[in-house]
DNA sequence: AAATGAATTATTGTATACAAGAATTTGATT
DNA sequence: AATCAAATTCTTGTATACAATAATTCATTT
């Protein structure tokens, strides 16, 4: 154990709602869930509070929790937000990155090129989060690169859902080629740009995206 | 009492703290909050892993609970996010604000600016404050709208003890002039420019920030 | 048969009891 | 007098017991 029960647990539920095995809109039993980890139910209530407050859990006061549901105009909200913390990201990157993260950057954007034309999507999920995750990093700002994980985490569960289009992951691909060879030269202004229109959701795409969204997006509360 | 104990206490903590009552780097003992809420160590324990959670808290492992103590750096970081996210809300406020949210926005500007000349610092942060809430919410993306008052939250204990230079009222407020300005008549590039010029701490002011921070900022932890 | 209301059941929120680990104090030794 | 170690005290973390409210079920009435 590392240090508590709840320090624990803490980590396999949020887990849990990141890859979508708990869905948005799952009650969250505190008596089920104690069982299920084998500890009573104050360390869950301790979880769930936590997980409250980063908002990945939504709390009814007397009515349970659940996994947070979101609509769309919520969606859409963080999806502008995380856009802009990405842009920021690389901006600071251009100017701050160091020689041995961009060898590591150039790495992770070759191993993400190599399923170009692929349909492993599963596998590109993956490499393409390391590769965001290397960015954030480069940008020398350890509140930023936290504020940018957590937040692409509690995307990630409506995420995972999204279109999966077959020349979509070329398409990435090559969006990822561009930005990070504007962040290697040091080119901020670009950077920023690309990386925005990177993460943005934009054109036909969004139509796609709304398209396939489930039902229960339509009528979620904040 | 509204829903929960929990929930009650929560918002006060949390306001103690932001005000600096609750100075950074104090132990929150349980035992005493218990006693001075008049309730038992149970709902506290919610509350201040709530906070924890929010980043206003830090819970050390069997250790307790302190008000989150941050470095120079962490306090830099933030508020390099800090502009971006205004700037964002700038921006997004230069598309979509409203009619009567003009006329609030300029009421606020009036207000703020009344103050010019004078070294009415405590009223001027309220009146400041409110305006940037205004910009905010004239973003009408409502997540935004949580995250900046959340970080603005955050920053706030640090903030406070901030250089009262005799002519920042004046400086501040023409900055505000212009920039709201910007936003009213739909330019957004240059509400967003003007915006993170106004929130970033630079040349001497950063000078001046850094030299007067207490002398805990120079060791803390992240 | 449907609907309303009372009673029962289940679940959350709080308090208290207990266990385990950190901090402190006291005593012994150099 | 200073330092180190053992023991005590204090604080946190977990479990359990209880109270309060929401959800459900069942009966009664129209």
């Amino acid at each position: 154990m590392a240090t508590s029960r709840a320090n624990e647990i803490l980590p396999v539920l949020e887990q849990d709602i990141v890859t979508g095995t708990l869905k948005p809109g799952t009650r969250l039993d505190e008596t089920i869930l104690a069982e299920k980890f084998g500890v009573s139910r104050t360390p869950i209530r301790e979880a769930l509070n936590r997980l409250s407050a980063s908002g990945l859990v939504e709390i009814r006061p007397r009515r349970g929790a659940i996994v947070a549901a979101i609509s769309v105009q919520d969606l859409m909200n963080m999806f502008e937000v995380m856009a802009e913390l990405e842009a920021l990201c690389a901006r600071l990157a251009a100017r701050r990155i160091t020689p041995p993260e961009k060898a590591e950057l150039r790495a992770a954007h070759d191993h993400c090129h190599a399923l170009s034309g692929t349909e492993e999507f599963d596998e590109y999920y993956e490499r393409n989060l390391h590769l965001h995750t290397l960015l954030y990093k480069a940008s020398h700002n350890i509140f930023l690169e936290k504020q940018a994980c957590e937040l692409r985490r509690r995307l990630s569960p409506h995420r995972r859902l999204q279109v999966r289009i077959p020349g979509r992951i070329l398409a990435s691909s090559n969006e990822h080629g561009a930005l990070v060879e504007a962040v290697i030269s040091g080119d901020a202004a670009l950077a920023e740009k690309l990386t925005r229109d990177h993460v943005t959701i934009q054109g036909e795409r969004f139509t796609d995206f709304l398209s396939t969204l489930p039902p229960h997006y339509l009528r979620a509360s904040a």
